[in-house]
DNA sequence: AGTACAATGACAACATGCTGACATATAGTC
DNA sequence: GACTATATGTCAGCATGTTGTCATTGTACT
């Protein structure tokens, strides 16, 4: 899905985290709630910034850690994604029972938490 | 919970495969035991013979694909291990309904078959 | 202010995974 | 038996993730 946009799935990551922020988030940051080192983050963002789907802002609160965020051409790869992937989504689970999907969500969030 | 005894997730994975097969696999059918490419687990299983876990073994169905096999300190290893693991999967989930681990494990089986 | 601890950037070594490509071995078909 | 398609071994290039280390920046406490 990510293929024909020129992301892979660890990328789709960083933006998909990014785009859930409201005003960008730091590179420690994304990896915080990606659940992820902050090397294997960075690594990732200067490329995406080399490609033109990320850009990096100062950060008032942080003289070197500058914040991530999305650049134009990056929010619109985010939407086209979303429209491939959301009904894709959709048309995978709609034959699940919707109180089984949450209950299974549930549980695993519980699982992560436990092993946090 | 691997580290102790020189092991990682991705051996440890290949170990468990090869536990559950009766004669051995070759390693495209750890492979697809494990839903991964065969040079993947070529690779790993080079390195596990070399640390004298796994043999590898005549296969008289195959001239060149071998069979994979534990040796007595991968037996060793292979129960050592789930000595820890099967009590730390239990304290896990014992707060758990087991109605709700076996609903979502099926919803997850279910997922990855639809994705083949 | 000064000092100690935590967070961050940057670099490196390593383990895993994928795909592609090419040669060889098996299996299936005529 | 010969031919073709599939399976396998092997090598290579690349993307991703981890941990460790060290210098620098921020924060908190006295």
């Amino acid at each position: 899905m990510t293929e024909s946009l020129g992301l892979t799935h660890a990328r789709w990551k960083v933006i998909g985290a990014i785009a859930l922020s409201n005003n960008g988030l730091t590179v420690p940051g994304i990896a915080r709630v990606l659940g992820q080192s902050r090397q294997a983050v960075q690594r990732i963002t200067d490329v995406m910034v080399e490609d033109g789907v990320l850009e990096y802002h100062k950060n008032l609160k942080h003289k070197r850690s500058v914040l991530v965020m999305l650049s134009e051409r990056g929010k619109e790869v985010y939407n086209t994604l979303r429209e491939v992937q959301d009904p894709w989504a959709i048309d995978a689970t709609e034959d699940i029972p919707v109180e089984e999907l949450e209950t299974a969500l549930r549980l695993l969030r519980r699982l992560i938490k436990k092993f946090n």
